[in-house]
DNA sequence: TATTTATCGATATCAAAATATCGATAAATA
DNA sequence: TATTTATCGATATTTTGATATCGATAAATA
């Protein structure tokens, strides 16, 4: 066996495994991935250079262990007393997250919810760009929300034929999600995330998901009455 | 051992636990009776009494099994080859995902995304209702979004001490979240449902949720990357 | 230079969640 | 009325996720 354990790994045979380490990534580590990155970000632009897991895990009330294991799919090694390289852990953060570089993003609906996203900073900040915008209605066709200009939903395919588009959001009315995602699938598009409570039905290929706050305002509610229920008990 | 096994709790002793019922429950469930509700409303609304676990499963895409464990919290018992009675199904989640009857929430930021949640029917469908906005542009005070006033932010506590709130929703920028959802929690709030991306340190009797676009577009990311990897092979 | 210590990462344990199995049952059907 | 069958719910198994333990190590300190 090799008596230096600590770094026997090479950056080369990290990068040669990253499929089948995206095949290992698990649900939770990959949602913890995304707010790993936000605390990078800050302590890099404070100019910081290493973070140690319980830095991080102090930041984000989550526990050290659970960093140390999910950092360790990005092949950085960290170093005793010292912690982890904090660009090196960007950008393997980034790699195993992005899809590459930048994803392109279409808009379905310049309604309530389509004008917020258009105008959140958050998405560009992690690599997603939301190229344009449709609506049906045509008074909206034609305008620009947020820098964004807003086409007729016909005008969709133009648009994927020039642009290599990855996500369609969906901000429509649930009566015609089925019938704008299947469309959207026709278009070419590869991922559908969806804010409808619709459950689309879509090919194998496609990926869907689905955003539902009416699930968290109910873990919200219950997580509550835990609490009250607690403290009734203490007093 | 009694006989007849099938019907062997009646409606009180379910009742009467609730309690620990509601200690029982854990976050995937939680988060599937919303799920569950829209799908039982809808056949309710085609005229339908009874469902079974193998229909509900179908429509959402999960398996029979988790819908039956699911629902046993409700306290409500199936039929064999009838299934589930719709209306007390209804009443059983909602007696244990909602505070009580209706929840009062007070919404803060009303730019981009508080906008959006003002005009957001599906809320108040699940028994959530916002009663008020709040922002610190005095161009936006006094106005009516979506038949919600808009108020100073200094007029919070006149409200809370009127009307009982549990919900404070931030849609603020970043910078003054913490300061903010302090003031929330002086104001009396149990819970806060934060889209801001800060880790906000309450006290422990104050819930807390917080909502990450970035994550679900990490997890959309990935899928997708696997997805395409499943597809290449294919071929 | 020797010792101390913060930190990592491997392995082990525990807890939660999903899935499988199967007998019981009551409605439907023969 | 007897048989078949859809469905439930209890229990068991498997998988996934969180947490604990601990030796290895290299930087800091004595
Ligand atoms: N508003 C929110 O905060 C919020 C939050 C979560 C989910 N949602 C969901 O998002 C969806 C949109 O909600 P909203 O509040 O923005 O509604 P909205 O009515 O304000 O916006 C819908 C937009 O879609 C457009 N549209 C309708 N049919 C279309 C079609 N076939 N092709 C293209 N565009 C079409 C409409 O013209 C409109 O501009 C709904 O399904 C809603 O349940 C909304
Ligand atoms: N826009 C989106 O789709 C979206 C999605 C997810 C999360 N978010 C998050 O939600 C928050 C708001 O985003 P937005 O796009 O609506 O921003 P925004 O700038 O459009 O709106 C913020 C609003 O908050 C008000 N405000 C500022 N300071 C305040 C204070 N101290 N008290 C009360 N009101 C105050 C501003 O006047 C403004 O109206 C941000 O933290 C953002 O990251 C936004």
């Amino acid at each position: 066996m090799e008596t230096n354990s600590w770094a026997n790994k090479t950056f080369n045979e990290t990068k040669a495994s990253s499929e089948s380490l995206l095949k290992e990534l698990r649900l939770p580590t990959i949602r913890r991935f995304p707010k790993y990155l936000r605390v990078l970000w800050d302590l890099s632009s404070l100019g910081r250079d290493f973070v140690s897991s319980d830095k991080i895990a102090n930041e984000l009330n989550i526990d050290p262990i659970t960093v140390r294991k999910d950092l360790a799919f990005t092949g950085v090694i960290g170093k005793p007393r010292i912690g982890y390289s904090i660009p090196l852990l960007i950008n393997g953060i980034e790699q195993l997250i992005q899809s590459n570089g930048q994803t392109n993003i279409l808009l379905i609906g310049a309604g309530n919810l389509g004008r917020a996203l258009l105008g959140y900073g958050g998405l560009e900040k992690h690599g997603y760009n939301i190229v344009a915008a449709f609506d049906s209605d045509l008074n909206k066709v034609g305008t620009t929300i947020h820098n964004k200009q807003v086409y007729n939903i016909e005008q969709l395919t133009e648009i994927t034929e020039k642009v290599n588009i990855e996500i369609g959001v969906l901000c429509i009315p649930e009566d015609v999600a089925q019938k704008t995602a299947t469309f959207l699938v026709k278009a070419g598009i590869k991922a559908i995330w969806n804010f409808t409570n619709t459950e689309l039905k879509v090919p194998e290929h496609v990926t869907v998901l689905s955003e539902d706050l009416a699930s968290s305002l109910a873990v919200l509610s219950v997580n509550m009455k835990r609490n009250s229920n607690k403290k009734a008990k203490e007093e």
